[in-house]
DNA sequence: TTCTCCCGCCACTTG
DNA sequence: CAAGTGGCGGGAGAA
């Protein structure tokens, strides 16, 4: 009673905040940490993720609601309304579990007075003020409101791997509110993200959650960029001469042949307007620097950047007198990156230590050597993500009870996995339903294929440098281990990536290209760029799906060659022309590059990761679709070093194991239209009690025939095979090359029938924690590509199909958007209470 | 003391 | 013009 009393008395005059509330964070109450929740008594919004919208937002805003965090003052009395608040105590009350796992593994317990704060806040009313001694006891340090700290727990929110038809939106508002910070902070995060396009801008206050899809693709456009750049002599120069901020002259440089900065600008591909006029101060935008700075890792033989080097080189480009004012300033910001970057896994912290003394620095633990001219062919570190992903699954593995007899965690720690918050809390907290898919590969598989001979060797990646690299981070492929322990989509998408980026033309690439493309289409305000590269396409409704699958062409290698590093062609490099002309010029979505760099758009595309493995098993348990495409770059030239996957499905099937041979394994290694018989899979364990439901369907086509003409599908298709006994329902579905072309994979994977619902589901957690906009009918939008779906038959699907699919993109560029946007908020509108989320349909072909 | 980097003012950009 | 963005650097916590 009294509660209701004051809450009503807040809702009326929120000016007068009740001091629980108000002090909930101790000092910090003041300030952009303080989370005060109210709200939960009436949500005003319904919590479905709904994507939000402007209009929504005024609605739910009165006029002195802040959309915008201000100050304390005002933020108090506004908070109690904002739908995000809402949204976050519905959520938490919705997914204790999350709350609790989150806790267990302290991930947030730092940031927990925030976290807390809400939980917290609905026992004020209850408990009243020892509730708030509490919470001043919480008060966060300094630390705990890094933005590190914060970017993971924005992460958290949505999932690593969105499916295409998953449309997630972000509001900052929103996002700030339940994460309690000021929206400033939100944009410093924001930023960074949108840098290496994980996310994107969709309209005021909206971003668009693009997920990790296209990481390696991002990288490695700027690890080329960076090449082009010139950055590590760059580096190698100020590094060498040592020199002193003052003595660190503009001219100095260029006179050594370093690239005009002026130059720079096109490179940046983040930033379509950007060439021009407002330059310099984009150049100083954090999102510009976030690139430069992550290209200075990438070119990096040590892959070890100084912040001093790198705030130098900032400041020469940027073309500002490198005072020491402004030598401090590039320093903070770049601790602000590098802080987000940190939180990505990507980069760690380290210091130097040269003749001047200990200089901070950090090292980049991503995935490296994407680019062409390296050593040879994409390398990847594998272990650098792999370990990601691995802790990933060990997270979720914890939580979960799944036999994992078979598959062996690359540690035994049920101990949350510290390292990489973000990924660590991914998993359930977020999203992947699919973590509990592993995919190990058996020693004895692993013994053919030293995966550090394929590293190294085939990839062309240092020891030394991989060793570093992983250091701190679980390896997940070791020479001496033995399995590789994986979500599966990730896995798929990851390796897709990595390998060479062919990019198949699953639903899940396509759906991750919607999102490039989307997000590209942000960057760029060129549609054209599509229409050039698309042109010999063939129409489609999206100018990404296609180019996938032409990538697929260049780009053999599937997503499981995981353990497969291309080789290294031949010395050229992916990033030679030569590369570039084997992918057929793909309309990017990544406009930024298209019009300033023609090639970086290629890489860009290249890099799609594919989502080849789509599972129902979330929700639909019953299914698991697993679409491996083995490829190589270049198809056949390149086995897939994996061997054999292990496969443990999820919960949904029923801790169904599967062991399926890498596209390297012989029979895998069949003939690129693969007509291989479905039997020639030479492995695969599957517990007979559990796979009883599940067929499983196989299909071999690993290795397209390099030069297979376009038009002609030289899969046939997926095999299917089924097991015996096993339910005629529910298939596995492997598709490796197959899908990977493009081509043929499209034909794969495109088929909306085949595709179903989406089968990746993301944790429903997830769902309900961010806005996701899902497809109310799977079938139409399913995701253009890649994944196929199990259940459905396993019948090769039509190209065109596929296009058809694929008109669904992610968010486009408000420009680009056009009506789409338009016809979004109308259905925002309507549908917003409903808690069917929908998701934008738009027309691929938006580019015109 | 130096390193970090949070915080939030306020100018610029957008719608 | 108001709201959205985000550059910038003071200043304080952490090491």
């Amino acid at each position: 009673m009294e509660v209701n009393c004051l809450t009503l008395k807040d809702l009326i005059n929120p000016r007068q905040p009740r001091l629980d509330f108000a002090i909930e964070d101790g000092e910090n109450a003041h300030k952009e940490n303080v989370f005060v929740d109210r709200s939960r008594m009436a949500p005003k919004t319904p919590i479905k993720n709904e994507p939000i919208d402007l209009s929504k937002q005024k609605i739910f805003t009165p006029e002195r609601n802040p959309i915008t965090p201000v100050k304390l003052v005002d933020r108090q009395q506004t908070e109690p309304w904002t739908p995000t608040a809402n949204l976050k105590m519905l959520i938490s009350a919705a997914s204790p579990d999350i709350r609790d796992w989150e806790k267990k593994k302290g991930l947030f317990r730092r940031i927990e007075n925030k976290d807390e704060a809400f939980t917290d806040s609905l026992q004020l009313h209850v408990v009243g003020n020892s509730a708030v001694d509490k919470f001043e006891k919480r008060r966060p340090s300094r630390k705990q409101k890094s933005l590190g700290l914060l970017c993971q727990k924005f992460l958290a929110r949505y999932p690593s791997y969105p499916l295409s038809t998953e449309k997630t939106t972000i509001s900052l508002d929103e996002v700030a509110v339940s994460l309690g910070v000021e929206r400033r902070r939100i944009y410093d995060i924001v930023n960074v993200l949108e840098s290496l396009h994980l996310v994107s801008r969709v309209a005021k206050n909206q971003y668009g959650w693009h997920g990790w899809h296209s990481l390696p693709k991002t990288l490695r456009t700027l690890q080329r960029l960076g090449e082009e750049q010139k950055y590590e002599e760059q580096m190698a120069y100020l590094q060498q001469k040592e020199l002193d901020l003052m003595d660190f002259k503009f001219g100095e440089r260029k006179k050594d042949g370093y690239p005009d900065p002026q130059n720079q600008q096109l490179l940046d591909f983040s930033e379509p307007d950007y060439s021009s006029s407002s330059a310099n101060r984009k150049d100083k935008s954090l999102r510009i620097m976030s690139q430069k700075f992550v290209m200075l890792f990438l070119v990096s033989k040590t892959k070890i950047v100084t912040l001093d080097v790198a705030a130098k080189i900032l400041i020469e480009e940027s073309q500002d007198t490198p005072d020491h004012s402004k030598f401090k300033t590039k320093v903070r910001r770049l601790y602000d990156i590098a802080n987000v970057l940190t939180s990505l896994a990507l980069i760690k912290k380290v210091h130097v230590t040269e003749e001047r003394g200990r200089k901070p620095a950090f090292k980049w633990i991503g995935p490296v050597d994407f680019s062409s001219s390296g050593s040879g062919s994409f390398s990847l570190e594998i272990g650098s993500l792999a370990a990601v992903y691995q802790q990933k699954i060990e997270d979720s593995s914890q939580r979960k009870a799944f036999d994992r007899k078979k598959v062996m965690p690359p540690s035994s720690s049920l101990e949350p996995p510290a390292p990489f918050p973000v990924h660590s809390v991914d998993p359930e907290y977020c999203v992947n339903p699919l973590a509990h898919q592993v995919f190990s590969v058996p020693q004895t598989d692993l013994q053919t294929f030293s995966i550090h001979n394929g590293l190294h060797g085939q990839v062309g990646v240092s020891p030394t440098s991989v060793a570093s690299d992983m250091e701190g981070l679980k390896p997940a492929l070791l020479a001496g281990q033995p399995l590789l322990y994986v979500p599966s989509t990730s896995l798929f998408m990851l390796y897709g990536s990595l390998q060479g980026a062919p990019s198949p033309a699953s639903g899940l690439e396509r759906s991750h290209s919607s999102s490039e493309v989307s997000a590209a289409a942000e960057l760029s305000s060129t549609p054209t760029t599509q229409k050039r590269l698309g042109e010999d396409r063939q129409p489609q409704e999206d100018g990404e799906p296609t180019t996938k699958r032409q990538n697929m062409d260049d780009d053999e290698a599937g997503p499981l060659s995981l353990v497969m590093p291309k080789k290294p062609p031949d010395s050229t490099d992916l990033a030679s022309p030569k590369t570039l002309d084997n992918r057929e010029p793909v309309p990017l979505e990544d406009m930024d590059l298209n019009s300033q760099m023609p090639a970086a758009k290629e890489v860009w595309e290249n890099t799609t990761p594919y989502s080849f493995v789509s599972s129902e098993w979330g929700n639909l348990s019953r299914n698991a679709e697993v679409e491996k495409a083995s490829k190589e770059n270049e198809g056949p030239k390149e086995p897939s070093v994996l061997q054999c996957l292990y496969l443990q499905s999820p919960a949904g099937l029923n801790g169904l194991g599967v062991l399926l041979p890498g596209s390297q394994t012989p029979c895998a290694a069949g003939p690129a239209s693969g007509s291989q018989p479905p039997l020639s899979v030479p492995c695969m364990v599957l517990p007979p009690s559990t796979l009883g439901p599940f067929p499983v369907l196989y299909s071999p086509t690993m290795a397209r025939p390099v030069s297979s003409a376009p038009g002609t599908l030289p899969h046939p298709g997926p095999v299917n095979f089924s097991l015996p006994g096993l339910g005629s329902t529910p298939h596995l579905l492997i598709g490796p090359a197959a899908v990977v072309n493009p081509k043929s994979s499209t034909l794969l994977s495109a088929d909306p029938q085949l595709q179903g619902p989406h089968l990746l589901n993301q944790s429903p957690v997830m769902s309900r924690s961010h806005n996701v906009i899902q497809p109310e009918s799977p079938v139409h939008e399913g995701p253009p590509g890649s994944v196929v779906k199990l259940q459905q038959s396993p019948a090769p699907v039509t190209p065109k199909s596929i296009r058809h699919t694929h008109r669904e993109t992610f968010f486009k560029t408000p420009g680009s958007l056009g009506d789409h946007v338009l016809r979004r908020r109308e259905n925002k509108q309507l549908q917003n209470t409903s808690s069917a989320q929908r998701r934008l349909e738009i027309p691929s072909s938006g580019a015109d």
